[in-house]
DNA sequence: GTTGACCATGCAGTGCACCCCACAGTTTAT
DNA sequence: ATAAACTGTGGGGTGCACTGCATGGTCAAC
C-alpha cells in the first residue's frame, strides 16, 4: 500500500492529478482510511495507472478512460483503440494537408517579395 | 464598406469572432463610425481576414497572428510559416509513434483475451 | 512532545478561442 | 411613424484536464 506521494512518484502522475482522478472516479484508491481519509494505492492501482497513462497518450479523454475503466473486462478497449487509431490517421491526413497548403502558400506568396 | 454581418458572411468568421479579433487588435475594422461605434470593414480587411483564416488553419495562435499582423511588411511571416511547418512535421512524427504504440498494444494486449 | 513533512478538503484559477446573453441604442423598410 | 432587424457594450460561460492555494488535521522522526 502506497501513500499518494509515493504512488505519484511511482507513476509519474502528480498528486493533484491522482486526487482529480479519484474525484472523477477514474482511478480510485485501493483503500481509504476512514479515520483520516488518506488515500492508499496498491499494485493493482499501479497497473491501472500505467494503462491510463498509455490511454492518455493515445488521446483518450477522461470520459473515454472512465468508460474503459468502468468495464472490468476491458471488452470495449480494443474497439476504442481502433477508433482512436482511425482518428489519429485522420489527424495525420489533416496535418499532411496543412503541410501542402503551407508549401503552396510559401511558393505562391512570394509575389510581393520580389 | 461592409457592416459586421455582411463581412461575417463574406469571410465565414462569426460576428462574435470579428468583435473578438477587433478587441485583441488582431483585425481592426477599417473604420469605426464615431457616432454609433459601428464597425466597418473594407476590401483590405477582407484580404487580411482571408490570411488570418489560413494562418489559423495552420495552427497559429492568436498571439502569433497578432505578431504577423503587427508587421505590415509580413517579413516574419515566411519564417513563422517554416516554424509551423516544422512543428506540424513533429506532430506527424508523434502521431506516427502513437499509431505504432497502439499497434503494439493491440498485438500484445491480446494475452488475456485468449 | 515538538517540529516538520505529509495528508485532507473545498474552491478558485489556468489557457485558449471564442460563444452567448441581456440590455440598450440605431438603422432600414414599409 | 412604427416595427423589425441590426449594432453596440459588458460580462459571464464553455470545455478540457488539471493546478494552486488556504486552512486545518495527521504522522513520523528525533
Amino acid at each position: 500500500m502506497y501513500k499518494i506521494s509515493e504512488f505519484a512518484e511511482m507513476t509519474g502522475l502528480s498528486k493533484e492529478t491522482l486526487r482529480y482522478y479519484a474525484e472523477v472516479k477514474l482511478l480510485e484508491p485501493a483503500f481509504i482510511d476512514p479515520k483520516n481519509h488518506y488515500r492508499y494505492y496498491d499494485d493493482g492501482s499501479f497497473f491501472l495507472a500505467i494503462l491510463l497513462i498509455k490511454l492518455r497518450r493515445f488521446g483518450f479523454t477522461i470520459q473515454e478512460m472512465i468508460s474503459v475503466m468502468d468495464d472490468e473486462s476491458f471488452a470495449n478497449l480494443e474497439m476504442l483503440l481502433i477508433e482512436k487509431r482511425n482518428k489519429i490517421k485522420m489527424q495525420m491526413k489533416d496535418l499532411e494537408d496543412q503541410i501542402e497548403e503551407i508549401d503552396d502558400f510559401l511558393a505562391s506568396g512570394k509575389v510581393e517579395e520580389e
